[in-house]
Order: structure tokens, then C-alpha cells, then sequence
DNA sequence: ATCCCGACCA
DNA sequence: TGGTCGGGAT
């Protein structure tokens, strides 16, 4: 058998009420906190998944203004899509990408009519266990506990809970009280983001589990280990990102035209080059996001519609 | 430099 | 299980 958990406390009924009511007294005000459009929500959740919330509002406003219902979305142009994420600065492509492919599932493959459950929602592009639990919570009020990493350190801190997944599952799904999921995630992320971040604002936000936390009474808020991004100046990515923003300004473009805009650098024969841009646009191609075409001796590259 | 409501693919 | 995927804000 695996190793003893740690025990929630006895009686979660007050823990319960205690974040409830917290979040309901104090909670940040995001639109998409108002509606129960699942569309909408994933929208929003996509967005939000490696991106500052705050920069998130205008892009979410634009994007549903933009392509208002996933039929819009599943006709638009890939080109465009992408297009709209580079403009806001939302990052990671592949999520445009993803998004766009998703809206094309629901209206292919389910009819126009969005899956409400988790696992039906997982089956979409780009949708995995957090986002699947998060548009079923937050639009049919029908998900299972979500853990991201804001849960993890909140579990992790105030009951002790090992830095392990299933233990962190376990435990998160004990905690959701039943029937509840659209203001139990809502809150316990809220609760991670604003007043149990990597530098603990308990006394300030009143954190309302203070007297049941294991972290606040020995004063140890040591938090799970988040895996650090390598240096994005000079990445690889930074070069991606340049690549689509480059053809987005000029529609198509020869490898040598390409290349001078990408790394100033370039040098059709030197390290970074030829050879090292095609294997750049390869991966791009197999991404989706752009295309390369090898017509008459000579090779154009443009973003994929 | 580090952070930010993950998911995909090998 | 690990490598990869953007870019702005602080």
C-alpha cells in the first residue's frame, strides 16, 4: 500500500463555509465570473493557462467580440486565430491552434452542442484535466475538484498534503463539497491566488483557513517546487514567435527573406542559417502554424489559413 | 530573474 | 516522465 496521507481535519463542514464564504465576501471580479457559457469559459480558461489574468480581461472581451459563438470560431481561419493571439500578446501559439480545432470538434463531431462532462470535455483539442474540470464546473456546475498549481500549494501548505499528484487528487476531491463545483474551484483558486501565493498574504487577504493550517501554525510556507522555464531571450520560442509574426506582416516570404527578421544574425551558410531555419519552420509545419512551400527551385513560407 | 488558473507528444 | 511551447509585467 502506498504511504499514510495526512488527515483533512475531521469535520470539513466549517472548512467548507469558511472558504465559500470567503470568496463569495471578497472574490476579484473577472467577466467571466459572469457568465455560464461554455464556450465563453473556455475561451477564458485556454487563455488563462499560462497568462496573467489581468492581461487576459481585454484579450477574452476581443476574442468573443471577435468570434462570438464556437460556430463563428470553427469558420474562422487558423491564420486568424493565431493572428488575434500574437496581437495580445497571449503567447504559446499552439493554444490558438488548439482553441480553433476545438471549436471545430464541438461543431463536427457534437453537433454544435458543447460536452458537459469532464471526460467528454477532455476529448477536445487542447483540453486536458484541469481545463476539462474547469469548463464543467464553471458552466454546468457539474465538474470534479480541479488541481493546478495553485491548489497544490494551498493543499500542500495548509494540511499537509505530500507533493504528489494523487495524493494532491485524493485530497482535492475530498474537499469539494458535493453539487458544488462552480464555487468550490472558483474559490480554492482564488483562494491560492491571492492570499497563498509563493509569498503568503494570510493576515492581509484574512485568509479564512487560518486556524486550520498547518503552514500559518508553524509558520513553514514552504511550497511544491514549480519546474523554472529556461531564459526565453534567445530561446528557440522567442525565434517561433518571431517567425509568425513576421509572416504575419508580410504573407509570405523566401527563406532568405525570412531569416534576417528572425535572427539578425542570419547567415544563409553560417550556424544559424538555411539549415537551421527549415528545421525551425519544420516543427512550426508539424505545429500547424505555418506552411513552406518548394515551388520552381525556390522555397516562400507563410502562415498557415 | 521569476512568475503566470497546463497540455501535448515522444 | 521529461522536453517543448511566448511574452509581458514585476
Amino acid at each position: 500500500m502506498g504511504e499514510e496521507t495526512p488527515a483533512l481535519p475531521a469535520d470539513l463542514g466549517p472548512v467548507r463555509s469558511a472558504l465559500i464564504e470567503w470568496y463569495e465576501r471578497s472574490h476579484r471580479e473577472y467577466p467571466w465570473r459572469r457568465t455560464e457559457d461554455p464556450y465563453e469559459i473556455l475561451v477564458s480558461e485556454v487563455m488563462s493557462q499560462q497568462t496573467q489574468l489581468g492581461r487576459v480581461v481585454d484579450a477574452w472581451r476581443g476574442f468573443l467580440e471577435r468570434w462570438p459563438t464556437v460556430e463563428a470560431l470553427a469558420a474562422a481561419d487558423r491564420a486568424d486565430v493565431v493572428g488575434f493571439w500574437s496581437d495580445h500578446s497571449l503567447g504559446y501559439n499552439n493554444r490558438a491552434k488548439y482553441l480553433h480545432e476545438a471549436a471545430g470538434q464541438v461543431c463536427t463531431e457534437h453537433d454544435g452542442e458543447f460536452p458537459e462532462t469532464p471526460e467528454d470535455l477532455e476529448e477536445l483539442m487542447g483540453v486536458g484535466p484541469y481545463t476539462a474540470n474547469a469548463v464543467a464546473s464553471f458552466a454546468f456546475n457539474d465538474g470534479n475538484a480541479v488541481v493546478d498549481t495553485n491548489v497544490k500549494r494551498v493543499l500542500y501548505r495548509a494540511f499537509d498534503v505530500p507533493d504528489d499528484d494523487t495524493a494532491f487528487g485524493r485530497a482535492a476531491e475530498e474537499l469539494l463539497p458535493d453539487g458544488r463545483s462552480r464555487v468550490w474551484n472558483n474559490a480554492i483558486m482564488e483562494l491560492g491566488g491571492v492570499a497563498c501565493e509563493k509569498t503568503p498574504g494570510c493576515d492581509r487577504e484574512g485568509c479564512p483557513w487560518r486556524e486550520w493550517c498547518h503552514a500559518y501554525q508553524t509558520g513553514d510556507f514552504t511550497a511544491p517546487d514549480v519546474p523554472t522555464q529556461p531564459a526565453f531571450e534567445g530561446s528557440r520560442r522567442q525565434m517561433r514567435g518571431r517567425v509568425v509574426s513576421t509572416l504575419r506582416e508580410y504573407d509570405e516570404l523566401p527563406l532568405d527573406g525570412l531569416g534576417p527578421r528572425v535572427r539578425v544574425d542570419y547567415a544563409p551558410d553560417g550556424e544559424y542559417g538555411r539549415e537551421w531555419l527549415r528545421g525551425l519552420l519544420e516543427d512550426l509545419a508539424d505545429d500547424g502554424l505555418v506552411e513552406v512551400d518548394s515551388a520552381d527551385g525556390t522555397v516562400v513560407v507563410r502562415l498557415r489559413r
